[in-house]
Parts: C-alpha cells; structure tokens; sequence
DNA sequence: TTGTAAGCGTTATCAC
DNA sequence: GTGATAACGCTTACAA
C-alpha cells in the first residue's frame, strides 16, 4: 500500500537511483531533477522504508537502551513512582542526544528478577546499545560488547570491555564524607546500600568506607546495613536495625534518595530526631528530596546529561571505530538541606525552598 | 561481521529456510533438525537481523511513541521537572505493553514549538504510531493515520480518522465541580487552561463551564485565564489577574498540577490565602501535589494504562486491522486534599499522607 | 549527471 | 520435513 521509491522514480520520470540520491543528497544531482524527484515524493507522501534502509545501508540509525523496569509498580507505595525519575530522566537526555545524532531511540525493559535477559531482541533491532545500571552482570558485558557497540551507564569502569559513562561518586560521597565528618563532627557512621550488584552502590560503599577512615570515624560493618533502593526496603532494614538495640551511629549515609526517606521514616516513627539524633543523607537528588521533613541533604546527579553522553559516546562508537574514551566521568554536586545537621539558613544552604525556585 | 542465517545454516549442515523455520516455529520440523540448529545459533551468537526481517516479512515489530519534549529543560524551573512524570509514566506503560505483544517501542520527542514535526523519520522504522496531546494539529492527523496504523493519546475524541485513547475528563470535571459548588458552596469559579491546542485542556475546560452552570455557579471568562501548563506561565496569569483589581474568584480550577502549584504560589505571595480566601484544585496527581501547602486537591489519571492501552488499541489495529474500537476512555478519580477547602481529617479525606502510604 | 544492476539478510512460496 | 529461490525496498558501485 505504501509508495516505494520505485512509484516515486517512474512518476518523476527518473531511476530509483536518482531518487535515493535527491532523498540521501550524497551524489550530484541537477537541481532540477532533484526538484523533480522531491515533488514527487511530496504527491505520493513517500516515506522511505527504515527496514530496507537498513538492510542495504547496514545501518539501521536506531540506538537501544535497556533498563531495569521496577517491578510490580503497582504494588508499591505511591514514593515509589517517583523512583521513575532517574530512569525517565536518563532516557529523555538520551532520547534528545540521539534525535541531534540522527538517530531514534529503541527503549527496552528488563525485569528486575531477569538473571539472563534475551537481549537479542533489542540487538537484532538497533546499531548500539545503551546499557543501564544492573541491567547485565559485569562477565556478561564482555560478549555481548563484542557483538555489537555497547555503552554502560552507571557501570563501575571496571569493565575493559565496554566503554562506560558514570558519575564522579569517589568526588562526591568524599565531599559529602568530609561534610558529616569535619564539619558536623560525626564519628560513627552507616551506609545502607542499593543492590549488591550496582556498580554505583558498590563504589559509593567503597568510597565511604575510604573517606570515613580518612577523617577518623568508623563505619558499622553489619551485613543488615544492604538495602534494594526503595524506600520500602530501607523501612525494613531500619527497623530491623533499631530491633537490634544497640547505639544508632551518629549519620546514615544511603545509597539513594528513596532509601534515605525510607530510613528518615523509620527513625522518626520510632522516636528518633532526625537530624538530632541521627543524621542522614541520600543520592540523586529527586525532587520530592526537598519537600519531606527535614528536607534532604543528597548528591545531585546531571541525569538527563548522563543519557545524552551515553548517546554521543555510542554514536561515535558507531561511527567512527577508531579511537575513544574508554571511560567519561561527568560531575556531581553535593546539595547540602537539612537532614545532616545543617541549619537551612547557614552559609551552607547552597539549595533554596521552594518559594525561591517559583521566583525565577 | 556478525553471523547470518547463511553460516548457522552452513555449521547445522541444513538450507536457511530450515533456520528460519526452526527460530521461528512457524513449519513442522524434526525435533533433531531443529535442535541442531539451536545449536548452531547458540555456537556463533546468532542474532536475526532485524531490518532483513522488517524488510521480508513486512513488519517490523518496532511502534513509534511520539511526545513534545519539554523546550529547555535546563533552563526552567527545578519544578518543571517534575513534568516529566506524565509523559515517563505513559512511555513505561507503553513500553511493557509492547513487549508484552512482541514489539520495542521506539521514542521520539518533538519540538514543542515545531508546527510540522518531520515525522516521516520515525514512521519509515515502525509498524505504527502513538501520537500524544499535542503533537500534531487534529487537522494533520487524518493523513497521518491514512498512512500508517494510528493511535491518538489524549485527544478529543472527536478525531474520526484515528482510534483515540484518552480519559474520562468529563466525569472528572464534573464531580470536582459538584465538589466545589455544591460541597463548598463556591458561587464563583474560574478555570486556568493549559495550551489552546491541547484536547485534554479544552475538554476539561468545556465540562467545567457546563458544570459549572448546573450548580448556578459561574465561570469567570476573560483571555487571560489561558496559559501554558506550567507553573510559571500559571505565576504570571495569576499575576496579571491580580493586578487586575478586582474581586478574586471563590475557587480556581486549573488544567494541571502544575499550573494549580504556581496559582497557589502566586496567590500566597500576594497574602491570598489559600483555601480560606480561593480554592485551587489541580488535574494530574503529579506525586508532589501531596507535599505542598496546602496538600492539593485533583484528578488523578491512570498514566501507564494510558500507555498500555494505547499499545494494545495499536498492536490490534495492525494486526486484525478488522474491525477496532474508535474511542477508549479510561477512569479518572478525584482525590481530595486540602486545596479545596476541605479539612483533611474530614471524611472527604480518601488520600492519606505520607506516613500512612509507607507504612504499608 | 544519471541509469543499471548487484547485493543486504531475512521470510515465504514453491517444489521435491 | 526440507531445500531452492524469489521477493522485500533500499543503497551503492560501476557504467555510460
């Protein structure tokens, strides 16, 4: 039923080659033919056939970006939908990088619980893959980014294999390290992680664990202190940490913003100051961060950047196979709030209320 | 580089037609033949070509999803960002309801100030389209469903050309109003649009003028009622409206969250309290409608059914391309917070606060 | 500057 | 059951 560019060549009383070429302007063509061909396509609506495009070009001018899809949203408090943010925000940046580079992004899903996704699905489709946080184990990387173009994002570095696009989390938990250290004086300390198996929450322990050392405080080495990113899941953690009755460390540190509410919610339900007695800091930086009580000291990420970087590094992958960045670390910023201790109105209150923002 | 059917065909000893056939278990087959081939895939990573299949079977298994990227990002306020949640969460949807039917879906942002978005790139890649609000002008969609399977998401409904999903935002106007007038007693009432163009602002409009004058209530009718459904073109029509001088209304009914965030501020910052003096109510559910002050009273709208449902409507339109529903509306809830007027302890109150939602 | 024709990697229609 | 082989709609040498 669609026009092909045959119906296109024969009304415009050309070739198809001509006609690919007026659509591709690769070759020389004499304007008036060019013209020519391109009223045609307007008359027939033409569109050319991405499938056959890409058949015959060997490029299908599309990019896949595989992530974790929550699972059972429905199910899960109403917080929980803003877990979306992160994700969301990584696509549109890449949805917009990849448009700029012409190409179109391919979204695809993983379920949580998928130890071996069938990713093949998605390579057979697309030129290069975007791979999101946790989305395939680390070994499993190295084969698939043999067989086709493959950026990590969110991955640790550590892999050879692929090249990765991160943020600075050595920069930023060392930061925010020194911040509940030096300046507030904290000495005993937690951090409740994400998944084992996220890259980020993985060097964002690591690095707490170096940073505490160096400022002189410890840090409580307790397997219970492991979370999944929700919110949900750090109420249970909290909960079986005051169960334990032992002294609370003075500052939890969380992997993600989700958790550090989840912590701030069981520690207040059970009686416990926050910051007063205990305070506590997040990751990421979603916008419901500063609007719960106390608002939210955190780790802002640039998200939407986080994708368009993934994007360029892939296309030139693509493109140009012959030398890049193995590895492109873009910055973070500490948003210092309320929930570590500082008073809103001191000097470090880089972060203003709302009111503020709606002022612009 | 990468393997084709022609060396797994080679390496299991058999023709291509066998390969295609046992990968897609369409023909009968020995069950050892088709082991062998297995095999053979799983020894070279054989991954099918995806255009070489869209190109021969005629379909390529890909539905466009084409939404308006928000202008500038960056530059808006952090608020704005929170926008992201309607079109994230109906991408979501639709994405796991693609893969439940055996497609990807593939994303495209358009410029929101592009009046004729090039949307023949994404069209040549799929098999069919989902178009949301605003994306093309209902004049324009005619032709494009002509070409190519089309689902309109939050249109009017009026379209005849493509199937629409949207939601119910008669129902919903109508019970927020009787709300309003007959709950509160609100005699005088104003409603802030969202874009000219939008479907979903003018049907929501058209109700709550109807409503409105069921109740004996009326509709204040002056041009710059009208914005743009964001919180800061809702700040300066507030504005505007206050210089004004006159009388405010009793209760402001706004096409989103958003635009009903930046009525409320604007009306604070002129020392107009806020329900005690005009009533705000809101139309999205965004998740930090439930964090301001007052806690706002709204609409909610299943968003990932939107998407879902869209996905489903497409996916049957181009497969049993018979017959297909022209119209799909789904449910919408007012929730009642405190933006109306209502005391949140009341027995309006079905929306519990923060606390009661993480208990669970 | 333009036309001819050979693929690109599948699926699907025939035969056998 | 399985194997040839002809599409599918485009790009791109190679000729002219």
């Amino acid at each position: 039923v669609s026009p092909t560019i045959y119906d296109v060549a024969e009304r415009a009383g050309v070739s198809i080659a001509t006609v690919s070429r007026a659509l591709n302007g690769r070759s020389y063509l004499r304007a008036e033919t060019r013209d020519r061909v391109l009223q045609a396509v307007r008359d027939l609506h033409f569109v050319p056939n991405g499938a056959a495009r890409g058949l015959s070009s060997g490029s299908k001018r599309v990019l896949g970006l595989l992530f974790i899809r929550s699972s059972g949203a429905d199910e899960m408090l109403e917080l929980e939908g803003e877990s979306l943010l992160f994700t969301d925000s990584v696509i549109r940046g890449a949805e917009l990088s990849a448009y700029k580079c012409g190409y179109s992004l391919l979204l695809s899903g993983v379920d949580s619980g998928d130890l071996s996704p069938d990713v093949s699905a998605l390579t057979g489709k697309c030129d290069g893959l975007i791979v999101l946080d946790r989305v395939v184990s680390e070994r499993r990387v190295a084969p698939l980014a043999k067989r086709i173009p493959t950026v990590l994002l969110a991955g640790s570095g550590r892999s050879r294999s692929a090249v990765t696009v991160r943020v600075d989390n050595a920069a930023a938990v060392q930061q925010l390290t020194e911040h509940l250290a030096v300046h507030h004086g904290y000495r005993r300390m937690a951090f409740l992680s994400g998944f084992a198996n996220s890259p980020d929450s993985v060097a964002r322990l690591e690095e707490f664990r170096r940073a505490a050392a160096e400022y002189g405080a410890t840090v409580e080495d307790d397997p219970l202190w492991s979370s999944d990113y929700t919110a949900t899941g750090a109420v249970h953690a909290l909960d079986r940490r005051l169960a334990a009755g032992r002294p609370l460390p003075d500052a939890i540190a969380c992997a993600n913003d989700q958790a550090a509410i989840g912590v701030m919610h069981a520690l207040q339900r059970a009686g416990v100051r926050v910051p007063g007695d205990v305070a506590v800091t997040g990751f990421d930086d979603i916008p419901v961060g500063r609007h719960v009580l106390p608002p939210l000291t955190t780790v802002r990420q640039p998200t939407q950047q986080l994708g368009s970087a993934a994007v360029v590094a892939l296309v030139k992958l693509i493109e140009d196979s012959g030398q890049f960045q193995r590895e492109i670390v873009l910055p973070t910023r500490v948003i210092i709030r309320a929930s570590c201790g500082c008073d809103l109105a001191s000097p470090h209150a880089y972060d203003r209320p709302m009111e503020a923002d709606l002022a612009t």
